[in-house]
DNA sequence: GTGTCTAAAGCACACACACG
DNA sequence: CGTGTGTGTGCTTTAGACAC
């Protein structure tokens, strides 16, 4: 498959999470959350900046749950207007307390996008295509970026989900990314699903004879490249909170089990450790979705923290991540295990030892 | 309470046309 | 011929209305 340009991608991410940290939100004014010909707000970023990182287009700025009119005049009907800005009801009569409720949703979706609790999400009033967006851009790539509720139904669909229209976005987008392969990117698996779909929306379309607009395939841009995984900056906007989060059930969980003397955190840099008799574990905590993800950032400070450790017994190397491995991940786990003789390979999910 | 339908809105894109 | 402007159509999802 063709790769597109990853960097690009994360910096557009990383330029985002920069200019919209959680705190920056919690203090936003109406003005810089939503206003008329201003590129720099959040929607402008939510919906044209961050584009590429999957589009939610199309709709008008009702999405968004307020909107300041470009014509003061238009009085929309689905909406409570003033003379300025529209608002959907149900967030409430009067201007400032919308808007205020609008920030404390915007706020849930971030907190639980930080923390992968997708389910939480289901239940925020905001259209689904804005708050997924937004679910994404804050979840460190914990989930394909596909919006339109066709595309994730019939994508879904075709592999191998049983969809009903009951069926919430979080288990959708769980089944999705559990499919997805080792190796791409969110982004490239975002595009080579859409593609898929657009083909098949074509001949669906074919087939009823409508007038048959040309709608040309994505192109895959730029050049390939893949070497680089750089994505400095990220962690510390978004993902800090959650990592002392997870770092601290798993040291929980290794206190209990093997006695709180035996478990330190933070010791030269290495996010747990734990001292057996004859074995020593090194846990490196990371936030990311995808195990893989996880694993490749964690590896590689693993192996030095081994290096520089003088103790002669027997060392195991954890990566300690949300989500349980995907089938493929499995694979890509034993691989790595296969390569190892002298240090032993692990790779352990919250989801398993809250099973335990 | 649940299901179905429709009106609503603004943006993207393609195309036609005018202009210099 | 290239560029700018105007128009029409299609795209999208869901709030609210209505039916059951």
């Amino acid at each position: 498959m063709k790769k597109t340009d990853l960097n690009k991608d994360r910096a557009t991410l990383t330029d985002f999470l920069k200019t919209w940290p959680l705190e920056r939100i919690e203090k936003m004014s109406l003005d810089e959350y939503v206003n008329v010909k201003d590129p720099e707000t959040f929607c402008q970023y939510v919906e044209t900046k961050t584009r590429p990182l999957g589009s939610i287009k199309g709709l008008n700025s009702i999405k968004f749950g307020i909107y300041k009119r470009g014509d003061k005049k238009k009085r929309p009907k689905n909406a409570v207007s003033d003379d300025s800005h529209s608002w959907l009801s149900y967030f409430g009569e009067k201007k400032n307390v919308a808007f205020e409720s609008i920030k404390s949703e915007l706020i849930k979706i971030i907190e639980s996008a930080q923390r992968l609790d997708l389910e939480k999400i289901d239940d925020i009033h905001l259209h689904s295509i804005f708050k997924w967006k937004i679910a994404f851009l804050y979840s460190n790539e914990g989930f394909i970026p596909i919006f339109k509720k066709d595309a994730l139904h019939l994508i879904a669909e075709n592999l191998g989900l049983a969809i009903s229209k009951n069926t919430k976005y979080s288990e959708i987008h769980r089944f999705i990314a559990k499919t997805k392969p080792i190796g791409i990117s969110v982004y490239d698996y975002m595009r080579k699903l859409y593609s898929e779909y657009r083909i098949e929306q074509e001949s669906d379309k074919k087939d009823k004879q409508v007038n048959s607009t040309k709608r040309k395939a994505r192109k895959a841009t730029g050049q390939r490249n893949t070497s680089s995984q750089n994505r400095k900056g990220t962690r510390e906007y978004v993902a800090e909170q959650f990592h002392n989060e997870l770092q601290e059930k798993l040291e929980k969980f290794l206190s209990d089990k093997y006695g709180v003397d035996n478990v330190v955190l933070e010791e030269n840099y290495i996010d747990v450790k734990l001292t057996l008799k004859n074995e020593i574990r090194y846990y490196e905590v990371k936030t990311a979705g995808f195990a893989e993800d996880c694993i490749r950032q964690g590896l590689g400070q693993l192996l030095s923290y081994v290096h520089y450790e003088n103790d002669k017994r027997k060392k195991k190397l954890i990566v300690f991540g949300k989500n349980k491995p995907n089938d493929q991940e499995v694979d890509f786990i034993g691989f790595i295990k296969s390569q190892f003789n002298k240090v032993d390979f692990e790779y352990l999910s919250l989801t398993e030892i809250e099973n335990e």
